[in-house]
DNA sequence: CTTCATTTGTTCGTATGTATC
DNA sequence: CGATACATACGAACAAATGAA
């Protein structure tokens, strides 16, 4: 029992956070990219020199953070490195503290505010002269949905997610995706469908293509403030109603 | 056979994806707090009917997420939430394509800018009349550590930690800290311990919090500029030669 | 449509290292 | 130092999903 007691003793330490490293490097060595197939479990077994169980847990580390893919029956697959860890993370975090959870929201959608603001110069500079086909579409249904009170989420992530597209900084886009998806899960428990809030956003994401379109940073400016207004006030109100009877307790 | 089979039966379709957030729920209705212990592995695997195996991926699951964070031989413990998830996939998505890492990390780099600019009027509200007793030291340190060449990451980092933490947004400084580990975990391949960078580098922080201080807007403005200035001369020349270089090959 | 091989999902039993008392 | 409780790791076995023959 010497070898492998030795070599078990040495890995032992490092083991549980090496097997990870190691796919991790063997999709850096072999070059692969997204959707590409990698070793099977039983393969990575024998490559790496540990059980299945290691490489299982390796690997559902490495699909957490969608670094990889698992897809049951067929095998696993290089991930597409998504933000979607972060909006877990904050999403749980959002709801964690029922007594905080405003809070929480309320930091998310300032940041949103404010990477849509600093974003401001890329998105005019994006779409004043080029006339994007979906985007009135989704502002034209978003005002039709307000008209009948009702909600456009569905059009609401389309419309922020087309308007940053064609940006430079994939980055950014995929940021503001990531806090738009955290803001509308943590969201549900505050019924926020007054008819006079949604028309003002509706309009609000009109204004927003408008000047960006015209190439007009003030207006975009405005616009992107009026958009998040009545989110913001709501917050407002309802912490205020929640430290109140929070204090009751 | 009824119910347990009947329940089994139910559990084996959603199981592989539920016990993470059966275990987030029971962390929800426990009221349970960043360090509160949660229970052992064979306690959860009495209360949520699944093997051990199963509970210990899950639990990997929430601790890549730092929903929890496990303590060889004491227990498991409910974990801070922070934005590492976010980094792990970041700086791995950076290193990925190494004739694309420079575009990833010049992403990183713009988007930690535009955070830094776009919070302007938070740190300078934060700081205006209000002495920190931390960062000077921290910029005396690094203008002696410019003055001799050296470099100084480890100011540099509690230097921005400590500028974003009196802010009324947590989220927003763990963000910018978020991107700075990314930047610093990606940027060592290239050497820009270029002395006159490292002057303006250390000087620019020195200009940042005067400007905060003195409740001077766009003298923060200009400074957060300045600060960014050396390393994004460096990416873009970097990025030309890459791009010579693979056009060469 | 069925059969079959491949691959991942789940469980159990066992052994070992490690922290706490 | 010993005892206990716990996390870590391994291997074998069977279940479920997928895709191809």
């Amino acid at each position: 029992m010497n070898g492998p007691a030795a070599l078990a003793s040495n890995k032992s330490r490092m083991l549980r956070s090496t097997t990870a490293e190691q796919i991790k490097r063997l999709i850096l060595l072999r070059g692969l990219h997204p959707g590409d197939p990698i070793p099977t479990e039983t393969e990575l077994c024998e490559e790496l020199g540990v059980s299945r169980s290691s490489v299982r847990e390796a690997i559902r580390t490495l699909a957490t953070l969608d670094i990889v893919e698992v897809r049951h029956g067929t095998g696993t697959v290089v991930g597409q490195m998504s933000l979607a860890p972060l909006v877990e993370t904050l999403v749980f975090r959002g709801v964690l503290s029922p007594g905080d959870d405003l809070a929480a929201l309320r930091e998310v959608v300032d940041l949103r505010r404010s990477l849509d603001l600093a974003l401001t110069d890329d998105v005019v500079k994006a779409h004043s002269g080029h006339e994007d086909e979906e985007i009135p579409r989704l502002v034209a249904a978003m005002q039709a949905s307000a008209e009948n009170g009702k909600a456009f989420l569905y059009e609401d992530r389309q419309f922020h997610t087309r308007l940053l597209a064609p940006l430079t900084n994939q980055l950014a886009g995929q940021l503001v995706a990531a806090f738009w998806d955290i803001h509308t899960a943590v969201l549900p428990r505050l019924d926020l469908a007054l008819p006079a809030d949604l028309r003002q956003t509706a309009k609000a994401h009109s204004d927003m293509y408008a000047a960006a379109r015209s190439g007009n940073h003030e207006a975009y400016r405005k616009a992107v403030i009026d958009h998040y207004e009545p989110l913001l006030r709501m917050l407002n109100s309802r912490s205020d109603a929640t430290r109140s009877q929070a204090s009751r307790d």
